[in-house]
DNA sequence: AAATAGTTTGACCATCTGATCAGTTTAGTA
DNA sequence: TACTAAACTGATCAGATGGTCAAACTATTT
């Protein structure tokens, strides 16, 4: 009877080909035969599972967010600058790399004006962004590292972080790789730890 | 007789308005006729003045595009570390903040995988790319500045401007503001260049 | 003024798109 | 087996969408 919440079940499916195509082409963008064909479905089943194109997206939506959320809740705030930067940066590059669809749909949300995100912007990335802010503020207080503008700082690491999804077909044709490989998600949280320190002064414990 | 190009033609106008419908809901989502709404036009004079969409959509391209080219070419490469940082930088604000709809467009190109830039990411932004790659490595052999991946030192700069402008309305929402006035730009400007010259050993001589 | 070339636009069309629905199949239950 | 509820789907529709066209209009030239 009804829906039986195994491990891959029809909607967590079609869920998963429908972030493949709204995170390519946007909300309006999309279209629900092309969903239903790569998720090899007829379209009326699609819309059987999900009542409407948007309700479909928000499903989507929610579930992008609900894993971020849980990736991120919980870092470590009890660290080092140079531990805290280090697991900011590797969550933050692990997450551009085992999702970069899930990077790509909210970019496009928030280029649209976050029509969908209200909610979750003030409710949830707000006091995140907030708690982070006040830990920076305060080891610029302790003289842990160089005084500057916090919120700017966080903005710096997102995007720089996020351009590695964004922008992964550029990235990759400049670069000259095929693919974003776990050697350069290495590399490039490196790269950013080591920037950042070095302009806040943090020594560099790595061994 | 014809088309003549003085300073406010019909046809910048389209492309103006385009432009804007084309950054918030990309080549899909876009419809010609809110184009020509917007406009105050009959969409079948859009449609006289642009052969199609793909048309229209290729022209508001080679515009933007052709604005940043003479933008960008020009920087001055001879100069020391630090007054190049702060030209590439605040030209890239100035830009930013001029016109975010031109990084809103160009972001949405990038994130569906460039379908109508690959002429343009070859022929003009790589060998670009290169240049300053090539600078860069010059002052890390000259000591110039601190050794580092001087490709990723790039993204880094052009991520974090970009972030202003993709990510426009998230970040005055985190930030409390109503617009990204001249300050803000200012400030933001500042705060880059005071970051990556902390970073890279370079001497902050602003008076 | 007549002729020509460029511009504008309402009416129209073929196709696409999201959504509905009725009929069928499948699965679980008594 | 008989019954019930959920899952599935082909057929179909109303509205939207990109694009066409012929007729009307304007400006320029001879």
């Amino acid at each position: 009877m009804g829906t039986m919440s195994d491990t891959h079940t029809l909607q967590d499916r079609l869920l998963t080909v429908a972030k493949q195509e709204f995170a390519k082409q946007g909300l309006k963008g999309a279209r629900l035969q092309k969903i239903a064909d790569e998720a090899q479905v007829p379209k009326a089943t699609l819309l059987y599972h999900f009542k409407s194109k948007t309700v479909l997206y928000q499903r989507v939506l929610e579930t992008i967010l609900s894993a971020w959320d849980e990736g991120f809740e919980e870092l470590t705030i009890d660290a080092e600058p140079e531990i805290f930067f280090r697991r900011l940066i590797d969550t933050k590059i692990a997450s551009v790399r085992s999702d970069p669809l899930a990077s790509k749909l909210f970019a496009q949300e928030i280029i649209q004006g976050a029509p969908h995100l209200d909610a979750h912007l003030t409710q949830q990335v707000k006091p995140w962004f907030r708690r982070q802010i006040n830990i920076l503020e305060q080891w610029m207080v302790e003289g842990k590292i160089r005084r500057t503008d916090p919120t700017r700082l966080i903005f710096l690491i997102w995007a720089a972080t996020q351009h590695y999804a964004d922008f992964q077909s550029q990235v990759l044709t400049l670069m000259n790789r095929q693919e974003f490989d776990a050697e350069l998600a290495a590399d490039t949280s490196m790269f950013l730890h080591e920037f950042i320190c070095n302009s806040l002064g943090i020594i560099d414990q790595r061994h």
